[in-house]
DNA sequence: AAGACGAAAGTGGTTGA
DNA sequence: TCAACAACTTTCGTCTT
C-alpha cells in the first residue's frame, strides 16, 4: 500500500479507509464506497497439512469466481522452453497437444462454458448492484452447485445467475431486495422470486427472513446520516418487534419508516421523498409505518 | 413553494378451501 | 384453481411550515 498520505476516499475524502484481506477489498469507513476489488492479498497461505508452513503457491487465494478457481497455468504459443530455446519437433508435436487438450479440458466440457457465462452475467450484475466480493462468491458456490444438480438447463444463465446473487445476498444479509434487483437486472422479479424458491429448496439452503435491520446501514448510508442515526432507527425496530408491529410488514417499509423518525429525532433529518426515493418504499408506506410506530412507541415528533 | 397528510381506488402476492 | 385478504402503491386534493 502506499502511504498514508495518499489513502483518502475518492468520494468523500475521509481517511478512514477499511481495508478487508478476507475480502479483497478497500472501502471507505465513512461512506461505505468500495475503491478497489480483486487485489492480491499479500499474506502467505497459512493453510498447510502437513504442518510445514511453507508458501505452496503465490497469487491471489483460490477464488470460486474464476470457473477453474484460477488455479490453471497457461501453456503460451510460443514454442520455446523456459530458457528460450527452441523446442525440437517431438517436443513441438507433444506441445501442441497438451494445448489442445487444455483447450479441451478448460472450456469445452458444456458445464465450464456454461459456468465462464453465468460468472460474466454476475460480476455484471454485482457490479451494478455495488455487492461486494463475498456476496459475489457466494453466489458463483450456489451456481456451481445448481449447475450440478442440472438446475439451469431449460432456464436462462441470466435468470439463475440473478436468483443466485439474489440467495446470497439474503445469506450474507446485504440488504438488497427483489425490487433492487428488478431494477438492476434484466429478468422480471417474478422470476428472480421463482427460480431463487427452486435453487433454494433444491441445495436445501436455510436462509433466514430479511429483518428491517438489515437494511437500515445502507439507507443511512445512501442517505449520508451519521452512525448515531442508524443506531437510534435500529433501537426503534428493536422496539417495534417486542410490539409485534413488524410482523407482516415488508422490512423495507419498517426500516425506511425508522430512519425517518430517527433523522427527524436528530439535527439530520431527512424528507420522506429522499427516503422514499433510496428505499425504494412509497411516501405513503413510510407515513403509514411511521405514524404506527409512533403511536405506539410514544415517540413525539415537533 | 416544499413537505406532509390522508382518502380512495388499484395492484400483486399469500393463504386456505 | 379460485376467491378472500392484507400490505403496498398510485393518484390527487388539502393542510402546514
Amino acid at each position: 500500500m502506499v502511504g498514508s498520505d495518499a489513502v483518502k476516499c475518492s468520494e468523500c475524502g475521509s481517511r478512514n479507509i477499511h481495508r478487508d484481506l478476507n475480502r479483497g477489498e478497500t472501502s471507505c469507513g465513512d461512506c461505505g464506497v468500495v475503491m478497489s476489488e480483486s487485489e492480491i492479498d499479500p499474506r502467505s497461505e497459512w493453510s498447510s497439512f502437513d504442518g510445514d508452513t511453507s508458501k505452496v503457491r503465490t497469487g491471489m487465494p483460490t477464488s470460486f469466481l474464476f470457473h477453474d478457481k484460477g488455479l490453471s497455468t497457461d501453456i503460451d504459443h510460443l514454442n520455446k522452453d523456459y530458457s528460450g530455446r527452441s523446442l525440437g519437433s517431438k517436443q513441438r508435436i507433444q506441445m501442441h497437444r497438451m494445448r489442445k487438450w487444455q483447450r479441451r479440458s478448460r472450456t469445452s466440457s458444456s458445464f465450464e462454458r456454461n459456468m465462464e457465462a453465468a460468472l460474466v452475467e454476475l460480476s455484471r450484475l454485482a457490479g451494478k448492484m455495488g455487492l461486494g466480493k463475498s456476496v459475489r462468491e457466494e453466489a458463483a458456490i450456489m451456481y456451481r452447485r445448481a449447475l450440478e444438480k442440472d438446475l439451469i438447463r431449460g432456464r436462462s444463465i441470466e435468470n439463475m445467475v440473478a436468483a443466485a446473487l439474489y440467495l446470497a445476498n439474503q445469506k450474507l444479509k446485504t440488504a438488497r431486495s427483489l425490487d433492487d434487483f428488478e431494477r438492476h437486472s434484466r429478468v422480471s422479479r417474478k422470476a428472480i422470486a421463482r427460480s431463487h424458491k427452486i435453487i433454494k429448496s433444491a441445495l436445501k439452503l436455510r436462509v433466514e427472513i430479511a429483518q428491517p435491520e438489515q437494511y437500515v446501514g445502507r439507507y443511512a448510508n445512501l442517505l449520508e446520516l451519521p452512525f448515531i442515526v442508524e443506531k437510534e432507527a435500529i433501537g426503534i425496530i428493536d422496539r417495534a418487534r417486542k410490539r409485534d408491529l413488524t410482523h407482516g410488514k415488508s422490512p423495507t417499509g419498517v426500516a425506511a419508516a425508522a430512519v425517518y423518525i430517527a433523522s427527524r429525532l436528530t439535527e439530520s433529518m431527512r424528507t420522506q421523498r429522499e427516503i422514499a426515493d433510496i428505499s425504494g418504499v412509497t411516501e405513503v408506506t413510510i407515513r403509514n409505518r411511521y405514524k404506527e410506530l409512533c403511536g405506539d412507541l410514544g415517540i413525539e415528533l415537533d
